[in-house]
DNA sequence: TGCCAGGCGGATT
DNA sequence: AATCCGCATGGC
């Protein structure tokens, strides 16, 4: 096992642990003592997160603020690479808020979460994760989530300091494992109605439709790419697209968007998913609409 | 209790 | 192309 601590002063613009793995951005993240957003933003605690990426099991708690705080991190692997990597740690995010827009809202949403970044997280989770978020609230999707990764996943042995005293992290399932399942077993897991979806998508990936193709293309088309996936509309694509593939332009219009658009930007409002989206993302400063947006949707949400 | 949650697929018009 | 409808399920 190898260890290390990255220091936040290093990094432009700051970082906080909590607020960016539960924000509802990433639902690959877990805590050790289960209390995923149970305590409020920026009390945090130094609680330990943990996650596998490709077998290799990593934890990682911040002490200190975001500003002064170290980042403490245990891995399998390289941490420190797996960390810049996943939370976007080589973003300069001060630069990031200074090309955003200066309204109220857009403030307060920045002031609430300081240092909260958005993730990098591996494609076919994020699909999946997002398919299951239809109709649903954070807590629950980061429920069906980990319920995927225990029945499916790999386990990966970890002992150390975690709460949990399990020293077992499971990874996201692979696209066969998923294929394999019935729509019945994921039904029981608390999926729904999406548990078809799940299934269908995780045969399709198996057969070789890889989601991160769409990172190739230019952002719209990327966008109507990710939409053959079953379960996947315009809303979910952006999401792919902005928290695993890296199309900072994107902006998922998802209900509480729909929200800061009627109360804060009536003007935004096209009637249509396209045309709406284009109208605010120009709004949210183009090609960091996607960063604004994820900091708008959490104030409002934690509201 | 009814309403809502990071919507989508399918049928109809 | 736009609109309507059905769909699971737990929390408040």
């Amino acid at each position: 096992m190898e260890s290390g601590a990255i220091r936040i002063e290093e990094l432009l613009g700051g970082f906080d642990l909590q607020s960016t793995v539960e924000s509802g951005q990433s639902y690959l993240w877990r805590r050790a003592d289960g209390r995923m957003y149970e305590s409020e933003p920026a009390y945090g605690g130094s609680a330990w997160y943990h996650t596998v990426v490709d077998g290799e099991a990593l934890r990682v708690r911040q002490v200190g603020g975001p500003r002064e705080g170290t980042l403490e991190w245990e891995s399998t692997g390289d941490g420190a690479a797996l960390l810049t990597d996943l939370l976007r740690l080589d973003d300069d995010l001060a630069g990031i808020r200074r090309r955003s827009p200066e309204d109220d809202l857009v403030r307060r949403a920045y002031d609430a979460f300081e240092g909260m970044r958005l993730v990098r997280d591996p494609p076919f989770g994020t699909l999946v994760s997002f398919i299951c978020s239809a109709q649903m609230r954070v807590a629950r999707i980061h429920g069906m989530v980990t319920a995927l990764a225990r029945e499916y996943g790999d386990p990966v042995g970890f002992a150390g300091p975690g709460d949990d005293g399990a020293g077992t992290y499971y990874g996201f399932p692979a696209p066969e494992r998923l294929a394999g399942a019935t729509e019945a077993e994921l039904r029981d897991l608390g999926l729904g109605y999406r548990a078809p979806y799940v299934v269908e998508t995780a045969r399709m990936v198996a057969d070789g439709e890889d989601p991160a193709a769409a990172a190739d293309l230019a952002y719209e088309d990327a966008r109507e790419h990710l939409t053959r996936f079953v379960g996947v509309g315009d809303k979910v694509a952006d999401c792919v697209l902005l928290f695993s593939l890296g199309f900072l332009e994107a902006v998922p219009l998802d209900t509480w968007i729909r929200t800061a658009i009627e109360d804060h930007y009536p003007g935004c409002e096209r009637g249509t998913y396209r045309e709406t989206s284009r109208a605010i993302r120009e709004q949210f400063g183009g090609d960091v609409a996607g960063y604004v947006q994820t900091y708008v949707f959490n104030y409002l949400r934690t509201r």
